[in-house]
DNA sequence: TGTACATCAGTGAACGCGCGTTCACTGATGTAC
DNA sequence: TGTACATCAGTGAACGCGCGTTCACTGATGTAC
């Protein structure tokens, strides 16, 4: 077999890591299969040796958020799965609503970058959102059940306070109304922590 | 003066009412300009009699919900601008997240609708969205001040916790799931008013 | 070790299609007389 | 009251463009001998 055995392995997820930050940034259809091949230094033709159709790419790039661009947030956070710490639910959310977080257009958890695009799109797209949620929520939820202050239907609200803070936060014109909406989500959730 | 007075102003507001519903159905770009005239039992070339270009009228679609649709919802509620009771905060919180909601794509809300479409388009829909949160919160903020349990941030937060528990409601294809989001985002937030 | 070959990742032209917008027109309607 | 006219809301063909996808090809690379 001609190139090395993990080449096309790699090429393929440089397409996906690629189509993550540009999805990110231009919604699904902001962004064309030119656009992404040309960003991970291909062309337009070879797309279809790699993926399906669009929306195929679209639903693996949502979900290599998760181990990907994700998991280095929660590293720089200090937020472990293997060492859960009763703070780690505040540092989380404190995280998720930061200026960092909002101002990182690429980055940005696709919870908070994608959701309309989602809710319409086809059911492997939606199926990845629900593995970032039930990934976040399942983290607070231990962090939550550690300390004692909440269990699955807690982490699930404090969940949708921090997506909705952002997806707000985004939206918005005024930039200091978006930061209010941000502090006002934060300092509830921390409320609901502590209470 | 050929045609009547307000022939033509109540023909534009068909076209926005035709545009809001399509637009929540299937998002900016999944709307053309023959589907928004077509619905409004016209014909394409008319459009630009009425508005500038698409975007346009995407923001005036959006900024409609407020006095339309929206004055619909509030109504069935109870909710009333000119009448405020204590228990207004909870009544806009359960009809927010509640079934009806979720389901009436045509009806609900555009802050939850559009979302990530909104966030990527130009300063005039960013304007209208603006002024749909500000309604919103500023409804809850009159009633939580009304009985004494919050005020402006607490209203922003709850803002954010009813738009993100119905944003990540409507992405989830586990309809399980998406309910017992809703249900716990309306738990926390009576909780945080009764608290 | 060196060479001929087979594979298949990558190329780029081409396809059909739908879109936002423009434009010359048409014909229903209010007004002037 | 009745008619000729001017207006302009509405029509539908046409425009240029970019898109997702297909396809015949090319050429870099690992393998067989």
């Amino acid at each position: 077999m001609p190139y090395s055995a993990d080449h096309k392995r790699q090429t393929r997820q440089e397409i996906v890591e690629a189509a993550r930050k540009l999805f990110n940034t231009h919604g699904f259809s902001g962004v064309s299969i030119d656009m992404i091949m040309k960003s991970a230094g291909l062309t337009r033709g070879g797309f279809y040796n790699h993926f399906k159709s669009k929306e195929a790419l679209y639903a693996e790039a949502v979900e290599s958020f998760l181990m990907g661009r994700g998991k280095q947030w929660r590293d720089e956070a200090g937020i472990d799965f293997e060492n859960f710490c009763p703070e780690m639910a505040e540092q989380m959310m404190m995280s998720y609503l930061s200026d960092e977080h909002l101002g990182d257009v690429e980055g940005q958890c696709p919870m908070i970058a994608l959701p309309s695009d989602i809710a319409r799109a086809r059911g492997d797209v939606r199926l990845s959102y629900q593995k970032l949620l039930e990934a976040m929520s399942g983290l607070l939820q231990k962090s939550l059940e550690l300390n004692g202050t909440g269990g699955r239907k807690e982490a699930l609200s404090l969940t949708a306070l921090c997506i909705g803070g952002m997806v707000v936060a985004r939206s918005l014109p005024d930039d200091a109304l978006a930061a209010e909406v941000r502090n006002a989500a934060l300092q509830a959730g921390i409320s609901a922590i502590a209470g």
